[in-house]
DNA sequence: CAGTAATTTGAGCAATCACTCAAATGTGAG
DNA sequence: CTCACATTTGAGTGATTGCTCAAATTACTG
């Protein structure tokens, strides 16, 4: 063997993963990365091919935390109402507030890419969908509980409740009023346990 | 007096306009704006000082474009909630997808240059409430002539409305259906007719 | 038909971009 | 201790970035 490697992935991934959130694509140069993750150029090159291949895995690596929190979220509360109410309440406004990355890092990427970087923004796009299906068959499984009416459209539902957590999500980051995304929040998990 | 301009600075501006809302502020060149201008650089620094002094007049355009739009729309109906609607209608998926132009480009400049370009982000802010304030002076010019209960909060009603046009012109470039874009346009529309 | 002045032109500037690669460095095996 | 080899290093690549400015062009005035 030979020498080994001296960073670890993830904590590379986790580094780079907060600068694409903050500043987008385009707006975060080399530089940057080399600095956040404390690597030089010919590093990052062999470790992740390219910036765009950087991007993407840091994209991925972003929505693997995102499903993993919400299978927690499933995990915790026994109804799964419950945790889908839990899961949109974790969106509402923190204190702190003007933080750059509260909108949904996949969002941002298909608005930002959808012209100039098409790849990235499919990728995206894809991750999207992937992650109203999570929505959706947590949706069916509440109906086959018996929480929520049968006759409901797990799909439509999973669509609205996507769009809510977009929303909530996006009205952090371009609102000024904490006690608005509270009050959203609340609108929103009434009409959820309505069902 | 000596040479006259041989641009005409509102079609600049749309071309400006048209490719900003398409592909961002970083993602476009001057190279172009060149083009799409049809004007050389030096041309383009005498008559809009800097590209980000152009980004942000051609933003005022859009926020101009869109607020014209929408008070055209209160003076053909009759009935404000009736001129409401047809705005939120007017945001359904058209035939042509794949448009990246479709999601509101204040949102779109918030969330790229939250970090990057802050300048730009406050600006695009206040142009979302100068928006909104429009909205909630829609709703209480409703609730005066007795269309909607004086009861409703109309900044309340103003908020939730912008979230709805915000989440439909979202769902228009993220979503991949048409068809659920209107069936969401038409929830939006029922919701408000029933205040 | 000068003379004057505003506008347009486009080659080219320094800075930065994403990226490369030969040399230096570290590490386990023999 | 030496060799083989994976990894790290960082100066440097050509391309592109936003932008400048002296020179050319145009048009109105006297």
């Amino acid at each position: 063997m030979a020498r080994a490697e001296t960073y670890n992935r993830d904590t590379a991934l986790d580094a780079a993963l907060a600068i694409f959130w903050r500043k987008g694509y385009h707006a975060t140069s080399l530089k940057d990365l080399e600095a956040a993750l404390s690597m030089k150029p010919g590093s990052i090159y062999a470790a992740f091919k390219s910036k765009e291949a950087l991007f993407k895995d840091s994209l991925a690596r972003y929505f693997d935390q995102g499903r993993a929190k919400f299978e927690e979220q499933l995990a915790t509360s026994p109804m799964i109402i419950d945790a889908l109410a839990a899961h949109l309440q974790s969106f509402a406004a923190q204190e702190r507030r003007a933080d750059p990355a509260q909108a949904c890092m996949i969002v941002k990427t298909i608005l930002e890419n959808a012209e100039a970087e098409p790849h990235l923004a499919d990728y995206a796009r894809d991750l999207f969908d992937k992650t109203r299906a999570g929505f959706q068959h947590a949706f069916k499984t509440a109906q086959a509980q018996g929480e929520i009416d049968a006759q409901h459209d797990a799909e439509a539902l999973a669509k609205a409740y996507q769009a809510h957590v977009t929303t909530l999500r996006l009205d952090n980051q371009i609102g000024t009023n904490p006690e608005d995304s509270r009050k959203l929040a609340e609108r929103m998990v009434a009409e959820l346990k309505a069902l």
